[in-house]
DNA sequence: TTAATATCCTACCAAATTAGTAGGGGATTT
DNA sequence: AAATCCCCTACTAATTTGGTAGGATATTAA
């Protein structure tokens, strides 16, 4: 399951996506509309920057923007900045391997199973993007 | 991701489905052959018995056999009794729904996305079973 | 019928993770 | 210079995870 965390980020993606071009949002605004702790939310938002997600202005006038199209975030980099690995098991996560103990990966069954699942999931997550969120939601 | 003691109980139940037709299996032979502390495989393997999956003898001669045929155990199933939910949200689970606050389900595109993920990941779960794991390893 | 064997049950505990809070520092605009 | 707003470090409470401890209960075999 996606942490709290995450699902507070997407909903304050979804928020600047609806802004995209319109400029800075401010993390006060996104906090209440999207009903977000204010401080919680600074923290989330300062992850997505640093993952160079999102750009920021300081000042009056200033907030969170898309640095990109919301068509051009999916919405696996964002479950992978906030939330960590897709993967069922890490040694079959491409992003955030690490070696199982005690198992030789070549002849390994569950890795197997895991290695498809993954695809499956990877297929869908990362071909949807921040725009479907909205068209499908509308 | 799934947790240590999922991993456990897939390793305790591979080794289950190599024995199976054989009669019961020690606890502390699963244990020691597959590394996992013994009370802690207490607990996993009373948990999959008391979800019907698998049955014990007491006394001599006693131990944990599967229920049914390695074929007819599917991923899923096993992910649901140990780890929980398979879906990303609580308000996309079948087996653990549970309602967001301040969200109208019909019209959220972010419960869209993960629906139609969680279809592509059961779609592969549900179709794998314990004998898949047991030949693919071979 | 008693001793040995095994699962079953309740309760506890430590470490890690999650979900925040607190408080001030630094940059930018008016 | 003052107001605005993001940035950063550190702390804390609650929950989940990964176990342990110790005995109760059921079964078998001598």
């Amino acid at each position: 399951m996606l942490s709290r965390k995450t699902r507070y980020a997407f909903r304050a993606l979804t928020c600047l996506a609806e802004n995209y071009g319109k400029g800075p949002v401010l993390i006060s605004h996104i906090s209440e509309e999207k009903k977000i702790p204010l401080k919680f939310l600074e923290n989330i938002l300062n992850e997505l920057k640093k993952a160079d997600m999102l750009e920021s202005k300081k000042g009056k006038g200033g907030g969170y923007m898309l640095k990109v199209s919301p068509k051009k975030i999916n919405l696996a980099k964002v479950i992978r900045i906030i939330n960590g690995p897709i993967a069922l098991l890490p040694c079959v996560s491409l992003n955030f391997y690490e070696k199982c103990a005690d198992c030789d990966e070549k002849h390994c069954g569950l890795r197997k199973m895991m290695t498809i699942t993954r695809d499956a999931t990877l297929k869908i997550l990362e071909k949807k993007t921040l725009h479907d969120i909205l068209f499908a939601g509308a």
